[in-house]
DNA sequence: CCAATCAGGACTGCTTAAGTCCTGTTAGCG
DNA sequence: CGCTAACAGGACTTAAGCAGTCCTGATTGG
């Protein structure tokens, strides 16, 4: 499916949240702000403090606070520091030696180019733009992948 | 990690190795000569002959052949046609009644655009365009998402 | 008629991620 | 000075998805 771990949207949400104020947050909070529970919450932002993302006060009336901006965050730098490299295989990225028909296959590391274009378009999105589009369209889904299927209907929130 | 699922993978190299001989190819053999487990080869074969890819001939001496060239085939299409839809979260394809936190998700559905991007940027890529950059290029897997770590001693085919 | 081959599905074991919990450290506050 | 609120960091358990295998049936050439 291609899919992207949860944690890597959760973070993505975190940080959005985080961004709608200058005030530390608290996990506890944000989870209740999010819908997310609260222990996973906390995980991901120890991992994002660690990765610079966000900032922690510890202590009593500690929290979270964004290091930077969010126009300055690519969803490629989220998901590299949550899920690990973007590579669609496991043939790049040098773990070779597991790889059992490496000797025979006609596409082995061909798939660099595919994975650069990936990485390219995923560096050139900021969470900025995810929010801003939050924000100026409504919420349609249709025009992706699959025609339309409209199984339940969707709430459109203003 | 953004990862592609093994059959994907698999499906790459099988439709490559089709493509290298206009007869009709057994999918033992083509295990044999791709070094995937036969019983895998046949599972993707299927697969691949259920969307179209490949045509197939049953009885003695039967065996698949390529249905469409290689340039026609686009990498999302594999990866379509092998692991579903490409969609990096769940939240998007209509399946909108499994997420919990959807009423308070500031971010809900702006996944689009980023996989759209991605979509945009596979749709580019065929399979020759893999098989090409295979013949003109050795194999190098540096200056990808790491550093060279460089771990254990890469083999380099020149 | 027999053997080779694809078609299609069901089933199982394994890998990996998600989620939870525990212990330690830091900092404000009474 | 002690207590409490909050983060830091890791270990652990569970659950889900996928890879891989196998079985039965259908088709076709010799």
């Amino acid at each position: 499916m291609l899919r992207l771990s949860k944690l890597t949207d959760y973070a993505v949400v975190v940080l959005v949240r985080l961004s709608q104020s200058a005030e530390v947050q608290t996990s506890p909070g944000i989870a209740a702000a999010t819908g997310i529970p609260e222990p996973t919450v906390a995980k991901v932002l120890k991992t994002l403090a660690a990765r610079g993302f966000v900032a922690s006060q510890r202590g009593a009336h500690g929290g979270y606070r964004l290091a930077r901006p969010l126009a300055g965050i690519a969803i490629a730098e989220v998901i590299g520091a949550i899920d690990g490299p973007i590579a669609l295989t496991a043939c790049v990225d040098g773990a070779n030696a597991g790889c059992d028909v490496l000797q025979v296959c006609p596409v082995r590391g061909r798939w660099d180019p595919v994975n650069a274009a990936i990485r390219e378009a995923l560096a050139a999105i900021s969470l900025e733009d995810m929010q801003l589009a939050s924000v100026s369209r409504p919420f349609h889904i249709v025009s992706l992948a699959r025609p339309a299927a409209s199984t339940s209907p969707v709430p459109v929130v203003e």
